[in-house]
Formats: C-alpha cells, structure tokens, sequence
DNA sequence: GGTTAACTTGACCCGATGGTTAAGTTAACC
DNA sequence: GGTTAACTTAACCATCGGGTCAAGTTAACC
C-alpha cells in the first residue's frame, strides 16, 4: 500500500464555479485569500476571523458569506501555504531508491517545512476536521510515515523496535515546540534533526 | 556551578500564620486546595478558577479570596503536584557517581514526572511566571541540565554537538505532546525514551 | 445573645472570539 | 436609468474566562 501523493478532491477554483461571482465578490475573495495566507503564516491557523477581515479591508461577516467559516477559509488557502509543498515532499521521497535515504530525506523535508510553515503542525494535528483538504494532508502524511518505515524495516537500515507512530509523536512534539518556544535559530533547529536521524539507525 | 535543589522560599504553610484563619475560612482553603490538586493533575494548570470553586463546593470569589488568584493557588499546591518530586529526582541525580549514568536517571525520571504530572510541562514553560514557585522549579531544572551536560561533556560520554538547550527543547517537546495527543501507552512512552537517551551518546 | 470583624457570594464588568441577521448598498442586465 | 438579485456590513447575540465589589452571612469573643 503505498500512499497517496495528490488531494483528493482539489478545489484551487474555490467556488467550484457553480455561479460567477459579482466583480466586488471576486476582489473581496481576492483580498481574504492573500490576508489569510499571511495570517495563517504568521499566527497559526487559529488566527481570529476578525483580524484577517481587518487586514483584507472587509467585514468579518464577509467571510462567513464567502468562505462559510474557518474550516471553508483552511480549505481554500492550504493548497497555497503547505498542501503543494507536503505531496511535493512525498513524491521526492518516493523516488529515492535507498530506503534509508528515502527516509532521511523525508524526515529533513518535513522537518524543514515544519520550520517555515508553523500551520502544517495543525494539519498533523487536525485540528480542524471540518476541513477536508487539512484531513487529507494529515492522512497521506501518517500514511507515507508508515510506508516509509516499513520499508525502513524490510530493509533492516532502522532499529527494530522504531514505529511509524514514533516518527509521528516526534514530528508532532517537534512542531508543538515550535510553537511555543522561541523559533530556535536554524543551525540549533538542522542538528536536532540529525540527532532524531542518528536515533533511527540499527544499534 | 552546581544547581539549587531546594526550593527557596518553601511555603507549606499557604497562610505564613499572619493571622490564623476563620473555621469557616480554613476548611475552605482545604477544599480548595483538595480540588485544585484534583484539576491540575488532570486538566493542566490552566482550569478555570471557576470549575476548580465549584468542585470545591464554594464560589470563585473565594479562591480570589483565599489565594489571590490563580498564580497564588498554584503557588499553594504546585509542592505537592511536582516541586516535591522535582527535587527529589535532582537530589537522587547529582548523587549518581557515573556522569553517563546520571544523566540517564535525570532523564528517566523526569520524563516519568512529566508522564505522570503533565503540569509539570507547565512549569518548564514557565507558563505563569506570577507563581515563584514555579519559577524556582523552572530555573532549578534548567541549571540541573546545565550542570549534567557539562559534566558529560568533561566525561566525553555524551555526543560533542549536544547541548543542554537541545535537552530542553526536547523535554518540552514531549511535554506538549503529551499534553496534545491521546497519552501513549506507558511502553511506547517508554522506548521513545530510550530512543533520545541512544541519540545523546558519542557517534 | 449581642456585637463585630472576618468571610462568602451572587451579580456584576470586562475583553476576546465565534457566529447570525436585518437593513442598506451596488453590480449587472435590460 | 431603472429594476433586481447579489452582496456587504454594522449591530447584535452568545460563550467563556478573568477579575471585582456591595451586601448579606457567620464565626468568634465578650
């Protein structure tokens, strides 16, 4: 079983063209969309609606109309801030033929993209599970962990007794801490990867 | 440099004997203490005051009334929830001959706290720095890891790279996350354990 | 058992956030 | 340029949690 590389159902088109949008509709889609982005970026995907409706120059209530709420906003912008770079980050790992280094390499990528994209831990999380797109994303990343560490095992390149849902709790742990602690300067955050790395490894 | 393991102002004695208390006044402050102790252990160390008074069988006014807030209950209970322990496990530490071994026990231990008392984690993040009690078990624990890398570093028994930030972040880490992800199996929790104390040694 | 100071508490206020709606505004089309 | 449906929004309600206070209650002491 190996794991799906692409979202299931993926709606970049954010309104599924079911009716044209009026052009004020459009432009406000526009402004939330670029807004949220950058507030999910820089504050987590809990950012307050009202903030985000601020910074687009829009009613909060806007939001709602366009976007249906939280879970509708996550869907129509994950794409943007991690969905593209996550199954990027599969496919490459996917083609390394040597099961250590296909793990090594997915580890380092996912670790880096925690680094840069604080949101993808709310999507390991799934902390919204009304949104479909973060779902997914959680789903094929805990589904590559555990095909990723199977072949790790048939191989014999990691230590027996190493799960999938060990490489699970670490990213999560890892990406939490990144949350609450002062984002640690990357050469600190580059040899705490290699650390996790080595501990993967037969003894 | 070697740490503090002993609280510096330790306040059994919640009331400091000022002014001895009403009946009505002292059986309050048990009952509150009793439920407190009860709700940080399982809720964490952020219950609202509210539900802390109602199991308590008293109104939130009274927990202002008797504490002064929340920093100063947690000041109140934090000795039996984990200072106790806290400094029990750095005594029993620093009392172990072999720098490698020390380190392990600290290690273990203090993760098993952490598994036990997630309010601990609380502690570590220094989460209200209003409560000194807390403060002294966070700086307590940080000069402790300070002082034990050190001594492995001398002893060359644990990886050049490693630092005592490293420990640290990692103890956080696991602490959100056990706080965040359904509790692990004791077992589970317990390899993962033995997987960062494996990644601490010399390559 | 009456006086008083200690004590408790319901009822507030506050700010933050999610979510809804009536009423007004505007783009689009004839 | 008039009609209308789409659209926006200020205003509103609700929840939750911290924090405060006037007014009532009660323990303690004479």
């Amino acid at each position: 079983m190996s794991p799906r590389t692409s979202p299931p159902g993926d709606r970049e088109a954010a309104q599924v063209a079911g009716a044209p949008l009026r052009a004020d509709a459009a432009r406000n889609v526009a402004q939330i969309r670029a807004a949220a982005i950058a507030a999910f970026r820089g504050r987590g995907l809990d950012t307050p609606l009202e903030e985000i409706a601020a910074a687009a120059g829009v009613s909060k209530a806007t939001i709602y109309n366009r976007f249906g709420g939280r879970a509708g906003l996550i869907d129509a912008v994950i794409g943007k801030l991690v969905a593209a770079e996550m199954y990027a980050i599969m496919d490459k790992a996917l083609q390394v033929a040597d099961p250590w280094q296909a793990i090594a390499t997915y580890v380092t990528d996912r670790r880096d993209l925690q680094y840069r994209e604080p949101a993808f831990t709310d999507a390991l999380l799934m902390t919204y599970p009304d949104s479909g797109q973060l779902a997914a994303i959680a789903t094929a990343a805990i589904d590559m962990t555990i095909s990723l560490v199977q072949r790790g095992h048939d191989a014999g390149v990691i230590r027996r007794d190493f799960t999938a849902e060990d490489l699970y709790y670490a990213d999560v742990a890892n990406g939490l801490a990144l949350r609450k602690l002062p984002r640690p300067a990357r050469q600190d955050y580059d040899r705490r990867i290699r650390f996790f790395l080595d501990s993967l490894r037969p003894r």
